[in-house]
RNA sequence: GGUCGAUUAGCUCAGCGGUAGAGCACUGCAUUGACAUUGCAGGGGUCACUAGUUCGAACCUAGUAUCGACCA
């Protein structure tokens, strides 16, 4: 006999332990079955598990766990990417902390083993949290970006690309994390309004020279008055670059600058003279309408720069602090006094030294947008610079094929709207970091700065002696690579690329790629294009699923700074709500929150969490992953799907107590009852059910379908049904019923498994001598129709129905709950008789009946209602209010009549009966006839009752 | 400013041409045998608004309003 209730503590470790001892994880091998992989979206070596990574990890595992017990070979791809910033991060941080010399007095080699020792103490710890969730991957196939075959791979794509002219070096604007002090893809910034200002200087025109500004403008616009300027009116938000302008711009239309364009104006504090040119890019209605045009430091001012051959002036170094800065003469253009300032110190100075000359005519507050690298946290600079590159847009044209020609298909599928707005406006990728950690660029320089690229620094040597006709001394590029250059190649570099093994052969492409969308372009893009490259033309996963992002219950994003955050393995092993508060309150930016955190956390959450397990967690996510974009998380929820745990543990426990047989195959057929070839059939619709829902991936109705046949068909009917035969005499039913009750629970735990693995695995293990894990055993049907039984079904649904509506009515009009009544059925047809005659001591047990018999009519004063043509009356005359059962029926009446008048409505349409299907009005016709016929009997059973 | 999306029961959301649904919350009743982490019964919705298409619209089309995300 199995435990009181399901103690996930007791069981769920110890469940996963003897799973991956036995090799439960491991591709079959089987390469007669169907191949079925999912690569992980490699989690970040420094990340631990928050709700993404629990909702993520839960959908990949149901659908790998489904696809394993269908037979498929399955391999789910585990690993991690080493996440280049965050991990140099991470470790420099530690170091600093523990008063260890910095990274730069280290030197590089001894950096780099640091971080490996890190990483072989400290990082994964995401691994093993996802173990506990039960994430089934397969672990001895565990791959990091850094391994040597994956770092093989890596260079083999990089020399490829550059022999290719795919990969080049170019000197580009970039965005640059003075933090770090590297380059940054777009994907690494973060564009966030903050409070600025917007300040207003003048420029003087050369020489003193004046022109007519106008100044109002009548009702056509029409200037009619002006003044007269000396000046131009520029306006910025980042004061500190004008000391790198190379041009005033003004929109070529704008005639209010018109007289002085190809002027030149004094750049004040540089004391340079600047041209005021014409370009397109100025917006007359914004500002002035005359830009400053710094080219190495804003991303629009650069192609403008470009456009009108301008100037380029680096004004800051690599942490962002002003310089000296050459023209093209080779003079300095900055002022002395403003070198070696932080670039924010210089805002400050050239503010106050514009001020200073009488030339500031405002400042305005003003949010602006300002890009922060989302891991420093600094604000981003643009800044020119020289970068390895590469040529997205080319290699994105397959990318966009495979998803116009459905090779790949995203589910829903309106992702692939942001998929191609995102692919075909794609802009050159920036590959190189100016860090430590990461593949080292496989680039070696010549003393005359000539470039090889090479796999290995042997072949760099031989191409160089080849270029010089001598051996010369040789350099490697310093920088490392972007981590998702290595991640893009993730679907075939895990599977032994570049060698052709049997696993690539197998395992490439995947089934499916589970994502949220924050991470499309990280992803979906980067590994289509590589794959498609790299593996002829083969995308690398036929389905892309983007899941939504996990909220808190009002909808709030799960952060730091809010509060709000739920560790998954909180839900899990439950946490009181004073380690709830601490977690929650310790670390913060801003400390000064944490007295409100700790108020909503102790007024939500007064108990904490209790320990709802892995299974609830899981089962939850799944029920809430519908197809739209957030899922708002509530622990309520947890708690409930909990409790569905729970049902389902009492109910087998119902089951041992009546010995119910586990672990026997069952032969449908040969099933004598109704409410068992019944019960039967419904397991075969609920698995086909499961069974589509998840081929759609639609994760919460396959949810749906195995929680709704546990608890409302199984526990509410089949096991109330069947209490009689279980405890009653007749040894024939009774025998066949501990039968199918002990194999529909043998179903049941296959088809919850891949939602709730561990609660069922306990019940596969505790109920019968099993020969095989219940995750390796074969998913039930295919023959699920064949089940079915069509009179079986329609006479247990009629039985359901009869149950239903007499206790319907008993509450209605207040039978007491412990009262049995006498029913009379009348007007029962032949086949009603003999289904009455077939489970009258059912129906009186569930329905709390004294007696149940036919009759022609219906005793005087009885309480009525119909069930499928048949009318029903509760001989309780005694019992009730007559008053109130004519009300009962008078509202019962007016609600049937208000839906038949409808029907009749709608049959009287000539159009309707002409041009609607034939079923359709067919269908309604019929209605409207029970209608009818329901209607009479209640009338008449109103009139006896008014009679009286 | 551009793009995409949302608006359905008190809350969180399914449904996406043919009788408005679920979970939670709420109300009443029930406690000696699987389960109170429970059972039985119930209340609650002009499906944002306007116009159109259609025999028929929560669902399709156009517009309006409000909210949101991403990108500039």
């Amino acid at each position: 006999m199995i435990e009181q209730r399901f103690d996930p503590q007791a069981h769920e470790q110890r469940i996963y332990q003897r799973w991956e001892e036995a090799g439960c994880f491991r591709p079959s091998g089987d390469t007669s079955a169907e191949a079925y992989a999912i690569m992980i979206p490699p989690p970040n070596v420094t990340g631990s598990l928050h709700m993404g990574h629990a909702l993520n990890n839960t959908l990949q595992d149901i659908l790998v766990r489904h696809a394993r017990m269908q037979g498929k070979n399955v391999r789910w791809q585990p690993g991690m990417d080493h996440a280049g910033i965050a991990t140099q991060m991470v470790v420099e941080r530690q170091l600093g902390e523990t008063g260890n010399a910095g990274r730069r007095e280290m030197g590089r080699e001894a950096f780099v083993s640091k971080v490996w020792e890190w990483k072989e103490k400290s990082g994964g710890n995401i691994l093993n949290q996802l173990k506990r969730l039960g994430a089934s991957c397969d672990w001895e196939n565990e791959r990091f970006t850094l391994d040597e075959g994956l770092s093989e791979a890596v260079r083999r794509v990089f020399v490829e690309l550059y022999d290719q002219g795919l990969i080049y070096r170019d000197k580009r604007l970039v965005n640059w994390d003075p933090h770090f002090q590297t380059a940054l893809s777009n994907l690494e910034v973060e564009n966030r309004e903050t409070a600025g200002h917007f300040w207003h200087f003048k420029y003087p025109l050369e020489n003193g020279e004046t022109y007519q500004f106008p100044t109002c403008f009548d009702a056509d616009g029409v200037p009619i008055a002006w003044e007269t300027r000396d000046y131009i009116s520029i306006a910025t938000t980042r004061p500190e670059t004008m000391l790198g302008d190379g041009a005033v711009a003004v929109h070529p239309d704008d005639q209010r600058y018109a007289p002085i364009v190809g002027k030149r104006v004094l750049l004040p504090l540089a004391e340079r003279y600047i041209p005021i040119i014409s370009d397109p890019y100025p917006d007359p209605d914004f500002g002035s309408g005359a830009v400053k045009i710094t080219g190495a430091h804003d991303f629009n001012d650069y192609q403008v720069a470009k456009r009108n051959d301008l100037p380029l002036y680096m004004l800051m170094d690599e942490a962002g602090r002003m310089r000296q800065s050459l023209d093209r003469d080779g003079r300095n253009v900055m002022p002395e006094k403003y070198v070696g300032m932080d670039r924010f110190e210089a805002r400050k100075a050239v503010v106050s030294d514009i001020d200073a000359l009488g030339l500031m005519i405002m400042v305005e507050d003003k949010t602006v947008q300002q890009p922060f690298g989302d891991r420093s946290n600094v604000v981003v600079e643009p800044m020119l610079t020289d970068q390895w590159y590469v040529d997205a847009e080319t290699l994105a044209a397959p990318a966009i094929a495979a998803v116009r020609e459905r090779r790949t298909v995203f589910t829903p599928e309106t992702w692939e709207k942001t998929f191609f707005n995102w692919m075909e406006n794609i802009e050159p990728w920036c590959i190189s970091r100016q860090l430590w950690w990461g593949h080292r660029i496989p680039a070696w320089y010549g003393p005359d700065g000539e470039v090889f690229v090479a796999e290995t620094e042997d072949g760099a040597a031989a191409a160089a002696e080849a270029h010089y006709g001598t051996p010369s001394e040789l350099v490697q590029d310093e920088d490392v690579l972007d981590t998702w250059f290595s991640s893009a190649l993730w679907p075939f570099s895990t599977q032994g690329w570049p060698e052709q093994t049997p696993d690539l052969k197998q395992f490439y492409p995947g089934a499916v790629l589970v994502t949220a969308f924050d991470i499309i372009f990280f992803w979906v893009a980067r590994m289509m294009m590589m794959g498609l490259k790299f593996m002829d033309g083969e995308v690398p996963f036929r389905d892309v699923y983007i899941h939504a992002i996990v909220r808190d219950e009002t909808g709030k994003k799960m952060s730091k700074s809010e509060g709000n955050v739920i560790d998954p393995v909180d839900l899990i092993d439950g946490i009181d709500v004073d380690a709830l508060v601490a977690k929650r309150t310790s670390g913060l930016r801003q400390p000064q929150r944490a007295p409100a955190i700790e108020k909503d956390t102790r007024k939500r959450f007064p108990k904490g969490f209790e320990a709802y397990g892995a299974d609830a967690l899981r089962f939850t996510l799944a029920a809430m992953a519908t197809k739209g974009r957030d899922i708002n998380l509530s622990v309520d929820r947890v708690a409930g799907y909990r409790n569905f745990g729970t049902k389902l543990w009492n109910a087998t426990r119902f089951a041992q107590l009546n010995q119910a047989v586990f672990g026997t195959e069952l032969a449908p057929d040969t099933l004598s009852l109704s409410v068992n070839r019944w019960i039967v059939g419904a397991v075969g619709d609920c698995e086909a059910r499961i069974t589509d829902a998840l081929r759609d991936y639609r994760f919460n109705d396959a949810a749906d379908a195995i929680y709704h046949f546990i608890w409302d068909v199984f526990c509410d009917w089949y096991l109330e049904l069947t209490k009689p035969l279980l405890q009653g005499d007749a040894p024939d039913e009774k025998t066949e019923t501990q039968k199918v009750l002990g194999w529909t629970l043998d179903q049941i735990f296959k088809l919850l498994h891949p939602f709730s693995p561990f609660i069922t695995e306990a019940l596969w293990e505790q109920t019968a001598a099993r020969d095989g894990f219940l995750m390796r055993q074969a998913w039930p049907g295919p023959n699920g129709a064949a089940w079915k039984d069509a009179d079986a079904a329609e006479e247990i649904d009629w039985l359901i129905r009869l149950i239903t509506t007499i206790r319907s009515v008993r509450s209605d009009v207040n039978v007491p709950a412990g009262a049995k009544v006498p029913v009379v059925l009348v007007g029962a047809s032949d086949k009603t008789a003999g289904r009455v005659t077939a489970n009258s001591g059912l129906i009186a047990r569930l329905a709390r009946l004294e007696t149940l018999r036919l009759a022609d009519e219906a005793p005087a004063g009885s309480v009525r209602t119909v069930v499928d043509g048949t009318t029903v009356a509760l001989a309780i005359a005694d019992l009730i209010d007559s008053q109130a059962e004519i009300l009962r029926l008078d509202k019962q009446l007016s609600k049937l009549g208000g839906e038949a008048m409808g029907l009749e409505k709608r049959l009287g349409n000539e159009a309707f009966i002409a041009k609607a299907p034939a079923e359709v009005v067919e269908e309604q016709r019929q209605r409207l006839a029970e209608l009818k016929a329901t209607q009479t009997k209640l009338a008449q059973a109103r009139a006896q009752l008014a009679d009286l």
